[in-house]
DNA sequence: GCGACAG
DNA sequence: ATCTTGTCGC
């Protein structure tokens, strides 16, 4: 798919797209409120995207995990043009096309979206998960591997040991510093959409019962990676829309 | 103006 | 994100 004709071109037009879906994020526990009929609670998914800037190429995944087994249940991946340029606090502007495609693939309908980054852990509280939920109307949370421009103390050493992450800038908790695997750098996590900051620390921790990223987010960086690379190697062409 | 800055 | 060698450890 192509990147919708009214994307966002300008950061004035990101800016002004984000204070319009600000209002629209569910912070805490809510009943879905998107298209697409009801979701599968048993599901959660991760998706990630790779990039090839020299063609100019995009390639997301999504992939679907019983979330009690943890077992891979479904994939999909879907490869587009790059849509926006990387600046800080406009990444969803840069990742969601292909990952909104990459989801629209899947047969199945997720109840929880675990994106790599923040969700309202953001300068304007509404990063790439929240986005994403406004969007899809999907349950999401953001684990992002770096504090951004957040601060953080040190979290004990136990796996499941925390501390809060704050905004310096208004002093609120926007998120937690989460120690996942003992022996490990923490993961940063927040509220995407339609969820509480204390459930997505719970499933954050569900997910990595060996590493210390989730197990959807490895899966999802494994496969858009390899997407990418097997594009490459086939479809030499540049042109893919 | 300069530095920092999810991926 | 991506570019890259060797190295430490399970």
């Amino acid at each position: 798919m192509p990147i919708p004709a009214d994307w966002p071109t300008t950061e004035a037009e990101a800016l002004a797209e984000q204070e319009r879906l600000r209002p629209l994020v569910r912070p805490t526990s809510a009943p879905d409120d998107g298209p697409g009929g009801a979701p599968d609670d048993r599901l959660i998914a991760g998706v990630d995207v790779a990039y090839d800037d020299e063609r100019d190429l995009v390639v997301a995944a999504a992939v679907v995990l019983d979330r009690v087994t943890l077992a891979v249940v479904e994939e999909a991946t879907a490869t587009g043009r790059i849509a926006f340029p990387y600046i800080p606090g406009l990444l969803a502007f840069r990742e969601l096309p292909a990952v909104l495609d990459a989801l629209a693939a899947l047969t199945h309908r997720p109840g929880t979206v675990v994106c790599d980054g923040y969700g309202l852990a953001h300068p304007r509280r509404l990063g790439l998960a929240s986005h994403l939920g406004v969007l899809t109307g999907l349950r999401t949370l953001g684990v992002a591997k770096t504090p951004f421009t957040f601060d953080h103390r040190e979290p004990g050493p136990e796996r499941g040991d925390w501390t809060p992450l704050t905004d310096p800038a208004t002093g609120e908790e926007v998120g937690r510093a989460v120690r996942t695997r003992q022996g490990v750098k923490p993961v940063f996590v927040s509220v995407g959409h339609r969820i509480g900051l204390t459930e997505a620390v719970e499933a954050t921790l569900a997910l990595t019962p060996r590493y210390r990223l989730p197990e959807t987010t490895r899966h999802a960086d494994s496969l858009c990676r390899r997407a990418l690379t097997a594009l490459a190697a086939t479809g030499a062409p540049t042109d893919v829309n």
